[in-house]
DNA sequence: ACTCCACTGGAACTCAAGGGTA
DNA sequence: TACCCTTGAGTTCCAGTGGAGT
């Protein structure tokens, strides 16, 4: 039986002791939203790609700025832009994380929860992950002009955030503090495993660490992968510790991950996925031609392109050129 | 230069569902 | 219980874009 499985899981939020290469940028980010000295950033920008732990940064913040004797009365709350994009999906979300007394969801406008967000009893510290998914940015604008709310926006680019934006709101949130997360070296990602498999194992000797270099090294810089790669290993190879298991949990892990975002999808999305799979690079006449073949009830071609966008939304495929030269194909086949 | 065609994405609309209210 | 309000999902319509053919 392994101790402490939940260290394996890759959402999992650690202890501040089991951060090992991500110190500076975590006490700078508690740092700057302790309301303490020149008083807290208004924003904070958690930047870097994939697998670099923003997430597990702006969670362990808010845990701890919880616990900090120094910040009175402060109100957390996380909300995911990977399923809640819309701008009054995410004011819910934020009504609920901060227990704001709404009569209901549906049936309460924009306007009710944002004079709710006016009249704040704590501070408020909100982090939205995945804050390039959002598709009214205006949404940032609320939260910006809220009292007492301190914002951490994480996202893979800056620019991607910005891209959409009113050059009005862009002039106000583009100032802020930027905490930029690379991409783990091998080293970092070996440590880091090391730390969760003896989190689960207890110590790790010479030929297992061998083992977890390896892991780092074709992860790719990406701890998501990284870590998925050591837990399907310790759960589903029954601790065969060797480059030949790893060389079979690592695909495994990286079709699990992409699992995960598939059985976010409707049937119709998941046929679009499965046939751009099937014909990629597909170009979208052929496309809807064959999704219309494959379905029943086939939904609208309008409806079909704000799939396809979707899917490019969560990674799933790429798109290549404009108009009718465009194609679509997956990502990572 | 002009026209045709394929494609995109915004705006306005319909519809069903969920919940409050008299 | 009938009616009202709001929402999300999906559709219809359409202006704009860019490549290809004449």
């Amino acid at each position: 039986m392994l101790s402490n499985p939940e260290v394996l899981d890759e959402e999992f939020v650690p202890e501040r002791e089991l951060v090992v290469h991500r110190r500076a940028e975590l006490d700078r980010l508690l740092e700057t939203l302790r309301p303490v000295g020149t008083g807290p950033a208004d924003v904070v920008y958690l930047l870097g790609p994939t697998g670099t732990g923003k997430t597990m940064l702006a969670r362990l913040a808010l845990d701890l700025l919880l616990d900090d004797a120094r910040v009175d009365d402060a109100t957390p709350v996380y909300v995911n832009c990977w399923q809640h994009y819309e701008r009054l999906e995410i004011l819910y979300e934020i009504a609920d994380g901060l227990k704001l007394a709404l009569p209901h969801r549906q049936g309460t406008s924009r306007g009710e929860v944002l004079s709710k967000l006016d009249e704040p009893d704590t501070t408020r510290y909100v982090v939205l992950d995945e804050a390039d998914q959002i598709t009214a940015t205006e949404v940032l604008y609320d939260l910006y002009e809220a009292p007492d709310l301190h914002l951490v926006l994480v996202a893979n680019r800056e620019q991607d955030l910005f891209e959409d934006m009113a050059p009005r709101l862009r002039s106000r949130l583009t100032v802020g503090t930027r905490i930029e997360c690379g991409r783990y070296s091998t080293e970092e990602l070996t440590e880091i495993l090391a730390k969760r498999a003896e989190a689960v194992l207890g110590l790790v000797d010479g030929d297992d660490r061998r083992v977890l270099e390896y892991i780092a090294g074709h992860a790719g810089g990406d701890a998501r992968v990284a870590i998925r790669t050591l837990r399907e290993l310790l759960t589903e190879r029954e601790l065969a510790f060797s480059r030949e298991a790893v060389d079979e949990a690592l695909p495994a892990a990286r079709d699990q991950l992409r699992q995960k975002s598939l059985d976010a999808l409707n049937p119709h999305q998941r046929t679009l996925y499965q046939l751009i799979t099937e014909h990629a690079p597909v170009n979208p006449q052929t496309l809807y031609a064959q999704y219309r073949d494959r379905v029943e009830e086939p939904r609208t071609e309008r409806t079909l392109r704000a799939y396809l966008s979707k899917l490019e939304q969560y990674n799933l495929i790429d798109s290549e050129g404009e108009t009718s030269r465009r194609t679509y194909t997956v990502v990572g086949e």
